[in-house]
DNA sequence: CTTGGAAAGTCAACAAGGCTGACGTAAATT
DNA sequence: AATTTACGTCAGCCTTGTTGACTTTCCAAG
């Protein structure tokens, strides 16, 4: 068995161990998102309005340019959501007082009863599987993710991670 | 800081850090499929035929019906999918000897080449992951994604693991 | 041998959620 | 005053998912 010099197994490099770790992730990701979906079909509302959801959630006053670039989406593709959102009064835009042309965006009480009722059951499965897995698991977990972001969403990670 | 009896810390069980984990999920799966998407884009193909292509390489032989069950779509979206790449000579769909009503699924010499082309930029990702967090992240980041998985999909994850 | 049901293929229609391109407005910047 | 930025919106397109209905093929049980 492969050994590097400092003594560890060189066997999770093996392309049979890689293509493991790359259906994890695709079956994890359907587990990941199944309990929101079940949430929200029946409301009207789908994955993407989840995403706008959480994040003006976890950066409360963020603009619409700012929410495009952590969702990696065209402001017409966001707005569509937006859009609904906040005639449906989940979500509150107000211009900013500093520069008028950027507008703000808060969750009302009602985006924030959906968010809670979203993150209830996504935190719920993601507890679960922490707990099972064990904390040496999870630091892993959270270690081999990062690795794999693209550096521009290491960056956006990394600055939500600092500033929640 | 909260403790186990065994001593290890609860802290990895936070609203916090759950939150954290969901986002690394987040932005590691956009990640986890630019370059794919990359490649495909200008090809005339999307993520769904990458998705084919791969678990009919991984189980060559596969039948429509267990593909739909591994991929979770309908046999109509998985046809369209499939109809363009029989047609365009990447996958070989023959009856079967046994039961003739179920197609066998084989990639083509053309369809390994885009397997191949397709397989090594995602794996090249997932090693270079694997390398900067090392053996013992690993086997956490697996122990985590296969905890967060619907018993159902664990299934198809373990008979392809062992199969393979 | 006939028939019921399973496996597969196909047609049609629709929805969500991406995209581009074009255009408009208000506000900030130069 | 001119340009750039941030946002909103209209129109149209694509991919990929969905349901529903219908057909063909074929295995297996009666």
């Amino acid at each position: 068995m492969a050994e590097t010099p400092g003594g560890e197994s060189l066997l999770f490099l093996t392309d049979e161990q890689l293509r493991k770790g790359i259906e994890a992730m695709f079956f994890a990701y359907r587990g990941f998102t199944a309990d929101p979906d079940r949430i929200l079909e029946g409301k009207d509302y789908g994955r993407a309005h989840h995403r706008a959801i959480h994040f003006i959630h976890r950066s409360p006053g963020t603009t619409v340019s700012n929410l495009m670039s952590i969702l990696g989406v065209t402001k017409q593709s966001l707005n569509r959501v937006l859009r609904t959102l906040i005639d449906d009064g989940l979500v509150r835009s107000e211009k900013g007082k500093l520069d008028a042309r950027e507008r703000h965006l808060h969750l009302t009480e009602k985006g924030l009863m959906l968010e809670r009722e979203l993150s209830d059951a996504q935190r719920a499965r993601m507890r679960a599987a922490y707990r099972a897995a064990g904390p040496q698991a999870v630091a892993g977990f959270r270690q081999v993710l990062e690795a794999m972001m693209d550096p521009e969403m290491r960056r956006q990670y990394n600055r939500l991670k600092e500033g929640g």
